[in-house]
DNA sequence: TTCGTATGTTAGTTTAGACTAACTTGCGTT
DNA sequence: AACGCAAGTTAGTCTAAACTAACATACGAA
């Protein structure tokens, strides 16, 4: 199930839109992301492949298993690097940035052992 | 100043080896990378043009006053993100691997958040 | 002196992931 | 019914940063 920092963006995306949307579609990705509807056809596609989303006639996608399994982790590790950072005075929008950058790049011993260190709340 | 991860690779390996070489040079620095010459070579040429580097005839590296900024700002996150995870436990080769990615993605204001926040020795 | 190895460069290839442009398709309004 | 917009796809372009292969030096040893 190793897929690469991009991948996990377009999936943790599908994740937090699910959460606010009826429905997910790709141009809902695009918008969210910043991206050209194409650019998203194509991600799409490679996770369709990979079989970690599936998407009905209708056009709506939904998150497999794996796919849940790793948007579910990415998402965990953005908002506790987020939450934390705030916590020690960084201003919201660059500690949101910089989660997204570092949920991708940690190993899950590392980030295991950053949360059991940390306190957030 | 504004440089890509790539470069900032470059330009932190290039500050260790002069750490421990009388002289660097391009093969030295492939070497410690795992690149081929010729990637270090083009990517010597960016540096150059960029003024980050300084390279004489015998093809001896050196950092000019920008170079070493970034250098230095480099290594003092890397060695941060480094100690502070063997600290809480994590392996040493996780550990200098992670903090290899974490010390391009983060911003100076969280990184100096962090930095004030947590002790490492 | 000539040969071989080490170093560096150049040209061209590959890959990922964005892009634009152009096409298809379906649906709602008039 | 026809038109037009919204959504999606496809083809082809661009860039960064690695790669291989081939070539250019230069220097030390036989």
């Amino acid at each position: 199930m190793a897929v690469n920092e991009s991948a996990e963006d377009y999936l943790e995306t599908i994740l937090i839109l699910s959460k606010k949307l009826p429905v997910v579609r790709s141009v809902d990705i695009a918008t969210e992301m910043g991206f050209k509807k194409s650019s998203v056809s194509i991600a799409m596609k490679n996770l369709r492949t990979k079989e970690h989303i599936v998407v009905s006639d209708s056009g709506y996608i939904t998150l497999t298993k794996t796919g849940r399994e790793i948007a579910e982790m990415i998402y965990e590790r953005h908002e506790t690097f987020r939450k934390w950072l705030i916590k020690l005075g960084v201003d919201e929008h660059t500690a949101a940035e910089d989660a997204c950058k570092m949920e991708h790049v940690i190993s899950k011993e590392s980030f295991e052992a950053i949360k059991n260190n940390i306190t957030i709340e």
